[in-house]
RNA sequence: GGGCGAUUAGCUCAGUGGUAGAGCGACUCGUUUACACCGAGUAGGCCGUAGGUUCAAUCCCUACAUCGCCCACCA
């Protein structure tokens, strides 16, 4: 890594190469200490070891400004990637915006803390691993919960560590030795210890509910983990016979449609329900009409042969019915469906689990339909329906079904003993706080979708049926069930209502029922749930003192596709546990899509990996073309075009540099101090130079009002298009005839090149580096603690 | 069914209450000793449509069209 000097012509006309450099500086950039915000050397002017060339005499008064003690703090937590696979072009997003922030701020002076770290990413990284064991034909119940949670600890170090080396070559300027883990005992205590405090607040509850349940991953799902799909499916309308017809000589008809009322008069003795799920109705416990519905109401009360069994289930009224759908009757199974489950809880109904966890008919449904898929068990109970007569008809029928998002198959809500939080008071503190104006949404948008949807939020289920996770730490009193009895009884339903100890090891006794054996809870929390407490944990867990000069911190930057699971719980946990808001700004960046604007998948095959990028084009070129043309929030275009031209850009910079240094450095040369050259600048000098003052006001404005993208254009085109295209141009001839004004071109070159690697430097931080290593003046040990420029 | 966006050059996208911008591509010149991963130029846009506010609208407002995203318990 050479600029070549002077004549040395072996050099020329050989264009940058990053591969060459970027190690290398990385390097010196970690082994200084300066990516610690408590290295003081990184505050200071270096007054000593400058070279002896007469260029050092003029160097920038602000040097003697820069003021020591009172440096502001800014601090970034970096989102943890998920330690279960590569990087992505998302990451290096992430990683190029946080950076550029973090080197603004610390060329400013500010005491500047990125704190990076890996996220276990419990379900994540569960469903990779199981797919890992999937290809070599296995499966996770293959294992007990140890050997298995020991095994994704390995395979979890592994990745952990190809992440770290990723963020390396992408630059990324963060403090490595505050690094923190999701699985980190002083981060698992702290969980702990929030989950003690919501329990003992009585924001956390155990309750049986309908969960979004997934047959082949095994766990219950928040709502947010479920995907809505499209299906072509069909409507079912099924009589249920009235356990006393004599009793409905006053049903009404006259609000039907001529159709309806057709069939209604031809089969009084019945009430028709519309269901896209006959199989469930084996756990029917009601029929439910509207209130206000004229044709059923002298029905309400009554009951009715429950078809297929010899059940009687009664004829309630409930205004969640919709008077128009279907016959406006529905039959309600609490065990299998979310609304069917609240109409059960206002009329304590019966809950009856028809299907189980492994998505086939239970026990306690007649014997035919036993033991059937659920699939199996529909037909069968159409076959049935229809033979008996019971089948008013079936039509075609388009809805969303919701489905696992991560392996599509189709939801299956069960009613299971599950811990939740309860949001609401959490919401309220939270939509409070952005309200006001203590956090900030750098893209408004953004802030009126968060707003809505905690308008809507609904209680939190924080239990997985996973091991790969923080295990709840939740002790049931009494003994623990045999080994026969736990492998095939459904935990929840054994442990339900019993007396429990929240704990994080294994209590001696419980203060309530005075038990002295436990069964320790088997359910980890959602992974967010840790994840949500990230930026007080992580700043609580590191070295002493940070969590009361970083928290809140600066900002918090990630892709919006994880608004409601990350942000807005960090939002909601960060103001209960810590008080106070987790960040000031939220600055959401958009999706990376490829050139045809698809979004990138595995499935796909379009995904682009940002360590081959880098081996081809270099760091610097990648991180410039995420920031150019793009704008915060919106989706984010990258095609190799794009790369390759901001390849030609550090190119353009390193021969640019390459010129300015050969010159300057040129001994036959007069002196270079200002006092001598400046009254010789020449117009186009002039010029420059109040462009140059221009955009350093402009590319830090932009900073600080994150427009990156603007910023990083502006310095680019100053760069390349005023800098290159005209005055070195313009000075190149004034040195070649000796010119009387050549020296004020001299120091002119100098003066721009030196301020506009600063500015560059946020964004293309190895080149700008490299070339900075080779100055001749050099106030500082690396550009990377110089002081940001001022217009 | 609700909510939120988008519509600007051939392509991908920035941007602004006052003569329209970049990158890539196209075309014409130029092998000038930092760089051919270059330079000098050129072409190309009623800034989605229709109204409104304004001295002035691509920008603000209202409808409409098209596209996209998010949310949602019509069985």
């Amino acid at each position: 890594m050479s600029i070549d000097s002077g004549k040395n012509t072996e050099g020329a006309n050989k264009p940058y190469s990053p591969q060459e450099i970027e190690k290398e500086i990385y390097q010196l950039w970690e082994k200084s200490g300066f990516f610690a915000p408590d290295a003081p050397e990184a505050h200071q002017p270096e007054t000593g070891n400058l070279p002896s060339s007469k260029l050092t005499n003029w160097k920038t008064d602000k040097l003697e400004n820069s003021a020591l003690g009172e440096a502001e703090g800014f601090c970034i937590i970096m989102p943890p990637p998920n330690a279960n696979e590569a990087l992505h072009l998302g990451h290096a997003v992430m990683f190029t915006i946080e950076d550029a922030l973090i080197r603004y701020h610390r060329m400013k002076g500010d005491k500047t803390l990125w704190l990076p770290g890996a996220d276990h990413a419990g379900f994540e990284t569960q469903v990779v691993f199981e797919k890992k064991l999937e290809k070599e034909g296995k499966s996770r119940f293959d294992f007990d919960r140890e050997t298995l949670y020991q095994m994704i600890w390995d395979y979890v170090q592994k990745n952990k560590h190809t992440m770290e080396e990723q963020a390396r070559s992408l630059g990324a300027s963060c403090d490595w030795s505050r690094e923190k883990f999701t699985l980190d005992p002083q981060i698992v205590k702290i969980v702990y210890d929030t989950f003690k405090k919501l329990y003992d607040d009585g924001l956390v509850y155990r309750g049986k509910r309908v969960v979004n349940w997934c047959p082949k991953h095994q766990t219950g799902l928040s709502d947010l983990e479920v995907k809505y799909e499209e299906r072509e499916d069909k409507l079912w309308y099924i009589k249920y016979p009235i356990a006393d017809p004599s009793t409905s000589s006053g049903y009404k008809t006259s609000n039907l449609s001529p159709e309806q009322d057709d069939k209604v008069a031809a089969s009084k003795a019945y009430i028709i329900v519309a269901t896209t799920r006959p199989e469930t109705m084996l756990g029917d416990t009601a029929i439910a009409v509207n209130p206000k519905d004229k044709r059923y109401k002298d029905l309400v009360g009554q009951k009715v042969k429950l078809p297929l069994t010899n059940r009687e289930i009664p004829i309630i009224a409930d205004s969640a019915v919709e008077v128009d759908f279907g016959t406006g009757a529905v039959k309600i199974t609490p065990a299998h469906d979310q609304t069917d489950f609240e109409i059960s809880q206002r009329h304590n109904l019966e809950t009856l689990e028809v299907i189980g966890k492994n998505g086939k008919m239970t026990e306690i449904v007649p014997e035919p339909y036993r033991g059937l898929k659920t699939i199996e068990a529909r037909e069968k109970v159409v076959a049935d329906l229809s033979a008996q007569g019971f089948l008013e008809k079936e039509e075609p029928y388009k809805h969303t079904v919701g489905a696992c998002y991560k392996c599509g198959r189709t939801i299956e809500p069960l009613a299971m003993e599950q811990w939740f939080i309860k949001i609401d008071p959490l919401a309220k503190k939270a939509v409070e706080a952005v309200k006001k104006g203590n956090v900030k949404f750098v893209t408004k948008k953004y802030e009126k979708i968060f707003l809505h949807w905690m308008k809507i939020i609904k209680d939190w289920n924080i239990s997985r049926q996973i091991v790969w996770g923080i295990k709840i730490p939740v002790w049931y009193c009494g003994a623990a069930p045999s080994a026969a009895e736990s492998a095939e009884a459904s935990r929840s339903e054994a442990k339900a209502d019993k007396c429990f100890v929240i704990s994080d090891d294994k209590p001696d006794k419980c203060e309530k029922c005075g038990a002295t054996e436990f069964e320790a809870e088997t359910d980890t929390f959602d992974t967010w749930f840790s994840s949500g407490q990230w930026p007080f944990a992580t700043l609580k867990a590191s070295q002493p003192g940070d969590f009361e000069k970083f928290y809140p911190t600066s900002v918090m930057e990630t892709g919006y596709d994880i608004l409601f699971f990350w942000v807005a719980r960090m939002i909601m946990l960060g103001i209960y546990c810590a008080g106070d808001v987790p960040f000031k700004y939220v600055y959401l960046h958009g999706l990376v899509r490829d050139k045809d604007k698809q979004k990138m998948s595995k499935s796909k095959g379009n995904v682009i990996n940002p360590l081959a990028v880098i081996d081809e084009h270099g760091a610097d070129a990648l991180r410039m073309s995420l920031i150019f043309g793009t704008s915060a929030g919106n989706d984010i275009v990258v095609a190799e075009d794009k790369v390759v031209a901001q390849k030609r850009f550090a190119n353009k910079i390193w021969n640019a540099s390459k010129f300015v240094l050969d010159n300057i450095s040129d001994t036959d040369n007069p002196d270079l101090h200002p006092d001598d050259t400046d009254k010789k600048f020449t117009k186009q000098d002039k010029w420059i130079l109040k462009e140059l003052k221009r955009t350093i006001k402009k590319v830090t404005q932009d900073i600080e009002k994150y427009k990156f993208h603007e910023a990083a254009q502006e310095a680019y085109h100053f760069f390349w298009h005023k800098f290159c295209d005209k005055t070195i141009e313009d000075v190149k001839i004034r040195i070649s005839n000796n010119a009387t004004d050549a020296d004020a071109g001299r120091l002119v070159l100098w003066t721009v090149l030196r301020d506009s690697l600063k500015l560059l430097h946020p964004f293309m931080p190895f080149v700008t580096e490299a070339i900075y290593q080779k100055l001749p003046a050099k106030p500082k040990e690396m550009l990377m603690i110089e002081e940001w420029p001022t217009s």
